[in-house]
DNA sequence: CTGGGGTCCT
DNA sequence: AGGACCC
């Protein structure tokens, strides 16, 4: 079993270099380079003149599967008359992401507002996508329908690799070979290049040398065993991408190979809404141009010790020993410098291992200024804690678990004029009663701890999260577990009203919850026949999907609304009028102008947005 | 005018 | 508790 805390690198060092260490071996001998020193064996693995064209360890077939434009997807299904449009989701100032109508106009990722309003006057739709619910609900989904082509690790909340190795020796074994690879097969000698603007790991299809992608390349009779099990991976991973097609309505885009780090290169190749196979043999030279920093794990910082000794490419790399990079680069940690050098040569050994459950929940929000105790605390208390108790609330539903750590960070104006990013977080234990005064007073002494005697601040970030969770103990007596009670307080809904004193709530069962997993329908009908049984029209209209807040319904009985209806009518994203009336002006203005551009940006008047930025 | 989340390591 | 990294 593997320990869930435990690094992935460490573990695919520790339980699975028997096939590596062997080859390592085999390659020492046969080596016409010397051995110097006490290199570790990596350094003799693959030297520079000999690069290796095999892996030992090839009977993997991983799937790398990223859902297009995710939160922009999602909006297009809470609200079908985006279709056709260009689509922007917003995060406060940024674009944060956008569909491929806005994207054929300039806007990018992380844009700029302004700058996106500019490229696109007229017809750009904005949609605030600070609620991540409805994506958490789509990524849960997208999840659950992977899970029968093998175990699923996933990344974030739009990015999944796929272990399909098992599912392949199935269909191996019962002589379901296809006769054409599914999608693209990367062409023997290409090159690509990295997209340098923004983030070098998306790559682009843009063949600088060698043969340009074959599409749907056939199987021939001679084909090795490794064109075999891929030519097998890329009929799974377009059939998991029709499904995710057509019972959730998500286009996805697929890469297929032997390992995590070559099949998540190659995925971004063909997007969207396509998927790229490719031979190990193949890795060699795809990977020889890239720069260092597509290697996973290889950021901002990492990527800079790299240059300052000369590493640019993976080629570059190649030409260090671990012994090098161990020293310049990973402060020592060797492990760490023996995984980025295999994956020099496109040679990835960790393993698709799953997350399980989060281990920390967390909400926050940013401000321009949020000045004062008096007006953070009734920011705690009317917006952040109701959001983080209703997502404690849905987690011990589904994992019978309760947090054991509160933890407050945030960060003021004077530490963002020092360094930008620099957050300070304080943690105690997480109160007893779960209800917002008592969190909130917990929140405001762990602040007050943080800010010493200072008095005057401006905050310009608030995060609140549970982590460190402990298994939750049902009350004694309670024959049915679905319905036992939980110590969340029932005045604890989003709009903070306080309905019933020291009342407690039943549990949901969320087994049972549409809303994270496929119905009982679709299950069947998936694992029995494989048919698509039911077309994403029907299913993937705001109407017809459970929004989890509609399993929420608060006590005093106001009936839940569609997640898009929710998300415009709660916004000030759950705060009481009454409470936001105390606050300071400049607060109320916020939300107010926050919660008017919303919700006309809801009703169709993208542009009103404008008027928001317009006054600021 | 740089989101709102997460993971893991030190 | 902070930092680097991921989306």
């Amino acid at each position: 079993m593997d320990g869930v805390g435990e690094d992935y690198r460490r573990r695919a060092f520790a339980e699975e270099p028997v096939e590596l260490r062997r080859a390592a071996n085999e390659l020492a001998t046969t080596s016409t380079t010397t051995l110097q020193g006490e290199a570790g064996w990596c350094d003799r693995l693959y030297p520079l003149q000999e690069p290796r064209t095999k892996q030992d360890v090839s009977k993997a077939v991983v799937v790398h599967l990223d859902l297009d434009c995710f939160y922009a997807q999602v909006e297009e299904l809470l609200d079908p008359s985006l279709k056709g449009k260009p689509v922007g989701v917003t995060q406060k100032y940024l674009v944060v992401t956008c569909n491929y109508e806005a994207r054929k106009a300039g806007i990018t990722k992380l844009m700029n507002v302004k700058e996106a309003m500019r490229k696109c006057p007229s017809s750009l739709v904005l949609r605030s996508g600070e609620d991540l619910t409805p994506y958490r609900s789509y990524s849960r989904k997208a999840e659950a329908l992977l899970q029968k082509f093998g175990p699923v690790e996933r990344l974030g909340l739009d990015e999944f690799f796929v272990d399909v190795q098992a599912l392949v020796d199935e269909r191996l074994a019962a002589g379901e070979v296809p006769q054409h690879f599914r999608g693209h097969l990367v062409g023997s000698g290409t090159s690509v290049r990295a997209d340098t603007r923004f983030r070098p790991q998306d790559l682009r299809s843009g063949a600088s040398s060698g043969t340009l992608l074959d599409l749907n390349p056939p199987v021939g009779a001679e084909a090795t065993e490794e064109e075999r099990r891929l030519a097998v991976g890329s009929v799974i991973a377009a059939t998991a991408r029709g499904e995710l097609q057509q019972l959730l309505g998500l286009r996805a885009s697929a890469g297929i190979t032997v390992n995590k780090l070559l099949s998540k290169l190659v995925g971004g190749l063909h997007k969207p809404d396509d998927q790229t196979t490719m031979l190990f043999k193949d890795a060699d030279l795809f990977t020889a141009t890239l720069p260092v920093r597509c290697i996973k794990g290889v950021g901002a910082l990492t990527e800079q010790k790299f240059k300052s000794i000369g590493v640019h490419t993976c080629l570059d790399l190649r030409a260090k020993t671990v012994a090098e990079i161990s020293k310049s680069v990973t402060k020592g940690n060797q492990e760490l410098a023996k995984f980025f050098h295999l994956c020099s040569w496109g040679i990835d050994p960790s393993r698709v291992v799953p997350k399980g459950p989060p281990k920390t929940v967390s909400v926050e929000d940013s401000f321009k200024s949020l000045e004062g105790y008096e007006a953070t605390m009734k920011v705690l208390k009317s917006v952040l804690v109701p959001d983080l108790l209703t997502r404690l609330r849905e987690d011990c539903d589904q994992h019978q678990r309760r947090p054991v750590t509160l933890t407050v960070t945030y960060r003021t104006m004077r530490m963002r004029e020092k360094k930008h990013f620099a957050r300070k977080s304080l943690s105690c234990a997480f109160p007893r009663a779960m209800d917002t005064p008592e969190v909130s007073e917990a929140c405001l002494a762990l602040l007050r701890k943080g800010l010493g005697g200072e008095a005057v601040f401006a905050m310009t970030l608030l995060n609140i999260g549970a982590s460190r969770f402990t298994d939750f103990k049902p009350e004694t007596g309670s024959r049915r577990p679905t319905t036992s009670v939980a110590t969340f307080k029932a005045f604890d809904v989003r709009d903070g009203r306080r309905i019933a004193d020291g009342l407690t709530m039943k549990r949901r069962n969320y087994g049972k919850n549409p809303s994270l997993l496929l119905s009982k329908q679709q299950t069947r009908t998936l694992a029995s026949t494989g048919e698509i049984p039911e077309p994403a029209e029907s299913r993937a209209t705001p109407s017809s999907l459970p929004s989890i807040q509609s399993h929420f319904r608060s006590p005093g009985g106001r009936p839940s609304q569609p997640a898009a209806g929710r998300r415009s009518a709660e916004v000030g994203l759950g705060i009481d009028m009454e409470i936001l009336k105390e606050m300071p002006e400049d607060v109320q203005r916020e939300y107010r102008n926050a919660l008017g551009s919303r919700k006309r940006a809801r009703e169709g008047q993208g542009g009103s947005i404008r008027t928001f930025f317009a006054k600021k």
